[in-house]
DNA sequence: GTCCCGATTCTA
DNA sequence: AGAATCGGGACT
């Protein structure tokens, strides 16, 4: 049960996608088991935020890999990623599902529901309590109360799609995730 | 300042 | 299929 170091995040961005699946992500008190993701990578990406440049929004894609990504979308939700390759490069993974392990119950009450509390990339941040104010531009490698472990879980059945809900890039199968 | 739209989710 | 709901980014 390792923490993964910046040296993991720091490396091309579909190689990290696809070893974060299995892996566990911890925010505070609650942790989940990382089982889909998609990969956000550079300036040739139209469905990158980063593509047209550096704004006050995506400023954190442009910095160290290992820190987290966090922005607000459609008036309402919050998407978390997790920033990759070297600084300068803007790239990030998404995080879009995790399987509950610890703090099931703080993840229910903050859902408001018993069921489906982090299988999508706005549910998973309600649940862990994740938002843009509090958690965008954290370090996952400083030792701090939000990291990435790995356990030795190995995933099977991984599978690729095109990224959900976007219009462009659709012709990267750059969604991986694993059914258990 | 204005305007349009979004890496979603829930309900019908 | 449609609503909810508002910040960000492009543009005037």
């Amino acid at each position: 049960m390792k923490k993964l170091k910046r040296s993991f995040f720091k490396r091309p961005t579909l190689e990290v996608t696809k070893e974060l699946l299995g892996k566990v992500l911890v925010i505070g008190n609650c942790s989940g088991r990382i089982n889909e993701v998609e990969a956000y990578i550079g300036q040739n990406d139209p469905a990158c935020h980063a593509c047209n440049g550096m704004t006050k929004r995506n400023e954190v894609m442009f910095g160290e890999a290992g820190h987290l990504y966090v922005y607000f979308c459609y008036g309402m939700y919050h998407c978390a990623n997790i920033v990759t390759e070297k600084k300068g490069f803007p790239a990030a993974v998404l995080l879009r599902g995790v399987e509950p392990l610890d703090g099931k119950e703080q993840m229910k009450k903050r859902r408001g529901r018993g069921g489906h509390l982090s299988d999508g990339p706005g549910k998973l941040c309600i649940a862990l309590g994740m938002a843009k104010k509090s958690h965008n531009g954290v370090d996952l490698c400083n030792n701090g109360k939000c990291y990435v472990y790995d356990d030795g879980f190995i995933p099977k059945n991984i599978k690729s799609s095109p990224r959900i809900g976007i219009k462009v890039g659709l012709n990267k199968k750059w969604r991986l995730f694993y059914q258990s």
